[in-house]
DNA sequence: TTCATTTCTTCACTTAAGTGAACGTTTTCT
DNA sequence: AGAAAACGTTCACTTAAGTGAAGAAATGAA
């Protein structure tokens, strides 16, 4: 293979997958012209990763944007030697760590969880986007608009739920969560040791009898 | 007191602190001319609002933001006849509810949790003023960004940790809240009953000793 | 394929939070 | 000032989560 190691490790015709998979998701907020999906496509923002890749540590100060085209990533702290989950990520979804705007050390890991293609952005291509086609800038408020209203719901929504409901609400929200993600990161997502989901499932099949 | 139905209940000297408390929060992002100035008191943004005055209510479609000059105002949801407190806002904070952008109905309840002076503004305000003064938009782009870091890190820190740490984290980083906040709704802020909040601080106390 | 590691579940026991009630204190309202 | 409501703490009891250990199942690497 030989174009592998020239991209991220995947060929030709899956990167055109996932350069469409891109242009559809962008054309839900903004219309781009041929020469605009071009641009974006010649600055390599395309990234193949093999799952257990650790894209950002703790501590670390990398200022990268990360976006999911395929796959599945996943932030977490360390504390106390024990991994906590605090959110994942899946296709069309991303996170830019708060670094990016404090000039802070990360206080997280992410990781992918899956083998993953993921658009990984930079302030630098960031502005040079930003000055070329300013209606991307349009696109990165929304989408963090979105983002804050989103994030809002959730922090509620776990505040005022037991971990069960909690569980409860991702196998009717995120039914492929479920599938996807091993049951201790599930646990520590929601707030409870892996024996304790454990017991929260048998709780939720008995009840269902 | 002649001037106090005309503005919201509090007279001309009351008034310019809080003018002053607002420009000099704002001058820390942007500079404001004397002309802006005036143009924002001009809008009648400042309101002076009794303890217990509901802001919003459950299934409410009002487009309102608040920020907070003096005092505390607290958004709650009431799930099963329970009050469920997910944050309180003092002086120099505000919240815009998602209501704003999403259009839908609130979810939750904001009240004044003390007598309070909040300025008050809506969409038609924000445009007239981003249409003025460009400036505006700036200011807003940076407090919502900001806004978005201190959520994240706040929802990963009640995540990853138990309501006892939450508890000392809040002694430590927001005392004045231990002090003015009635303690049930600190336990509800915290996730749990008056009753164990109150088994917390006695476990706290023996600690000590 | 086989061996090792990771993952999931179960169990017994401990610890902390939920529940319902009682009681004294503070706040609020008239 | 006085009555009523709201508040905070304590208690006994219940329920659920944490802990440490053990074993079965699934996964991954050599």
């Amino acid at each position: 293979m030989a174009t592998s190691t020239i991209n991220g490790g995947f060929e030709k015709s899956k990167q055109n997958i996932m350069h469409d998979l891109l242009f559809d998701f962008i054309s839900k907020y903004i219309t781009l012209s041929n020469a605009e999906k071009e641009n974006l496509i010649s600055l390599n923002i395309f990234h193949s990763k093999k799952k257990g890749t650790v894209l950002l540590k703790q501590g670390q100060h990398s200022k990268e944007g990360y976006f999911v085209l395929k796959g599945c990533i996943r932030t977490y702290y360390i504390i106390n030697g024990e991994e906590k989950t605090t959110a994942f990520y899946t296709e069309m979804e991303g996170v830019t760590p708060n670094i990016v705007t404090s000039g802070e050390a990360s206080e997280y890991f992410i990781a992918c969880n899956e083998d993953s293609i993921i658009v990984i952005s930079n302030p630098e291509m960031e502005s040079e986007i930003f000055d070329k086609f300013p209606k991307f800038e349009t696109l990165c408020r929304i989408l963090s608009e979105e983002l804050l209203a989103k994030q809002q719901i959730d922090f509620d929504q776990f505040k005022t739920s037991t971990p069960e409901q909690r569980y409860l609400a991702l196998l009717k929200n995120r039914p492929d969560l479920i599938q996807r993600i091993p049951q201790h990161q599930l646990a520590s997502f929601i707030g409870v040791k892996p024996q304790s989901l454990s017991r929260i499932r048998s709780r939720i099949i008995d009840k269902k009898i």
